[in-house]
DNA sequence: GCCGTTTTCGGCCCGACTGTTTTCAGTCG
């Protein structure tokens, strides 16, 4: 874990326990923000430090950096140790608890001695909470139910689960609204999302409001009201929230919802400044209304371009769309074709003909073909005939097939001594190569893949972080020590469009970026049906700030820069 | 705790919904 995301952790923990004990919000909102900026900030803290910029990083002040000094120096933190003292460990997770605020958990503890998660089932269950003052039978009821999804898991689910559920939902709400429009993380292609924002208009709320709550795939309503309501749907038990507004202000309230919270807030102190109060129903001047129908509308009177969703973290997108300096950023229109596909050789689904054929509908001017290499028996790894026979199929095919160039891949296992799974003579008779890590998650990951980055046949390295969302942490690997010798050797790094991957992500895209890395998007499609994952890929593409040329699906083939190609 | 061409002190985003209230607090996004 890198020093950032340690210090991040901590500041995050302090922001807990002074919500827990009541303390100044914006102190905890302090704590909070540094918490995220440093989560996500591209450069490693400790450098930083050592150069004594600490307080250049934004939100970080001297009160901050003291003790990220303290820190890095002592691995302590005195201001941590004290704010969690007297508090029992297991308690302040209890802050999770959807409908159990810092304030109810403070009663319960000091009222009735609460400290963990199985006391608080007690007095839920004996009715001593709901005697507390301020409490009452429905109060705790709530809390109940929130325990419940508490205890079902409340992480976030991954992007590509989600939109299935949102595009059915929308599908039928499309019945009775004028417009409608999903908003929030989703919008924003976040790799993962918490819950659900739709945005919807029409002449009759309440039969739009109605239509939403009685969705075959809602399992339970948690708020019903003029203008939302929050459900959970039986899938994943995820929180879907609908809004209904007036058309005039549909621009004010898309920007609103899609947020991210951060984005906002900063949005709403820059309107503030300029004597603008903005909402979800507009921006308004004293009580005159100055804009709202549009989102271009409403960045436009706070003297900014548009800023596209993806950008919208508050990662520095907010001065950049002031200066009009926004990057351009990448899109479908500009993919030339897929860098990870697939076929039935190893274990894809789909003969190379098919794939080539559904690459060429989709307007692609070429397709790399990666079958997996030989060590990976299970996922049909090729041995060295098979490969030269799918490569002589291959040639056939690009003979057969005008107007797509399927190109000669391979996802070469990098083994346990770094060495790759073909002699580099076989290497040579590829296109392209990406090299990747199947086995030994543990073991020595870093240097092994700095190894392979050594072989001049190795193109591009496969999802260099090797994560899953659906629960796999990742390999043993410095990620940063991998970007670092990724730019020094020109070697490409993928991002993987596989819904489950997104690897890299967005934060490392950015981090490579800034240090001079290319990208490959490759959806590791195993049918065709996937090859449509690119779209999850040039959204974090676009979330890690990227243009068309820090990504070389978006070059000819005879033009894209791969390193075997240098001299 | 951070921040500053209106400020080094006094701000810090804003509103909906719910449940407990008799005018508001807590939670959420």
């Amino acid at each position: 874990m890198s020093k950032n995301t340690e210090i991040a952790d901590i500041f995050d923990k302090i922001a807990d326990a002074l919500e827990f004990k009541g303390e100044n919000t914006f102190r905890i909102n302090a704590y909070r923000k540094a918490a995220r900026i440093l989560r996500e900030y591209p450069e490693d803290v400790e450098e930083v430090w050592k150069n004594g910029k600490l307080e250049n990083i934004p939100g970080i002040g001297k009160g901050m950096a003291e003790k990220i000094e303290e820190y890095l120096k002592t691995g302590k933190m005195k201001k941590y140790e004290e704010a969690i003292s007297g508090i029992p460990s297991e308690l302040l997770q209890l802050l999770n608890v959807p409908n159990l605020g810092p304030k109810t958990l403070h009663l319960a503890y000091t009222k009735l001695n609460v400290r963990s998660l199985s006391e608080l089932e007690d007095v839920i269950n004996n009715g001593k909470l709901a005697q507390l003052p301020g409490m009452g039978e429905k109060k705790v009821e709530n809390i109940k139910k929130g325990i419940e999804l508490y205890k079902q898991g409340t992480s976030r689910i991954p992007i590509g689960t989600a939109l299935p559920i949102v595009e059915e939902i929308i599908g039928e709400l499309k019945k009775v609204a004028k417009k409608i429009e999903p908003a929030g993380s989703l919008r924003r292609m976040k790799e993962t999302v918490g819950d659900i924002d739709i945005l919807a208009t029409g002449k009759n709320h309440s039969e739009i409001i109605e239509k939403f709550v009685s969705h075959p795939l809602v399992k339970d309503v948690l708020a019903k009201g003029e203008t939302k309501a929050s459900v959970i749907v039986k899938e994943k038990n995820l929180q879907v929230d609908l809004r209904v507004i007036e058309e005039d202000c549909f621009g004010a309230a898309l920007q609103y919802f899609t947020g991210s919270k951060s984005h906002n807030i900063k949005l709403r102190g820059i309107a503030k400044d300029k004597g603008l109060k903005i909402s979800e129903y507009g921006v308004f001047k004293g009580s005159k209304k100055i804009a709202g129908k549009t989102e271009e509308e409403v960045y436009e009177v706070l003297g900014m371009e548009w800023i596209p969703p993806e950008l919208r973290e508050d990662r520095g997108e907010i001065e950049a769309a002031m200066e009009k300096k926004l990057p351009e950023l990448i899109e479908m229109k500009d993919i030339k074709g897929d860098m990870h596909v697939h076929s039935k050789y190893s274990d894809g689904i789909d003969e190379i003909e098919k794939i080539a054929i559904a690459a060429k509908e989709m307007g692609y001017e070429y397709i790399g073909i990666c079958d997996h290499s030989k060590t990976s028996k299970i996922a049909g790894g090729l041995d060295e005939d098979e490969l030269k026979r799918r490569n002589e199929e291959i040639d056939k095919l690009n003979e057969k097939i005008k107007g797509i160039k399927i190109l000669k891949g391979a996802e070469v296992d990098i083994l346990a001594d770094g060495s790759l799974d073909y002699s580099d003579k076989v290497l040579e008779e590829l296109d392209f190569v990406i090299g990747a890590i199947h086995q030994g998650f543990k073991k020595d990951v870093t240097e092994r893949i700095k190894k392979a980055m050594d072989n001049p046949y190795v193109d591009i390295i496969a999802h260099p972080t090797g994560r899953l969302l659906t629960g796999r942490e990742g390999y043993d690997v410095d990620i940063e020590e991998i970007i670092e010798y990724a730019a020094k050797k020109g070697v490409i790094l993928e991002i993987n469009c596989y819904p489950d991957r997104l690897d890299l992500n967005d934060v490392n895209i950015l981090k490579a970026k800034t240090q001079g890395v290319i990208f490959a998007l490759g959806t590791d499609a195993h049918n065709i049906g996937m090859l449509k994952y690119i779209s999850f890929g040039i959204g974090i593409a676009r979330r890690g700030w990227l243009t068309k040329n820090d990504v070389i699906n978006t070059y000819s083939w005879e033009e894209m820069p791969l390193r075997r190609r240098k001299k």
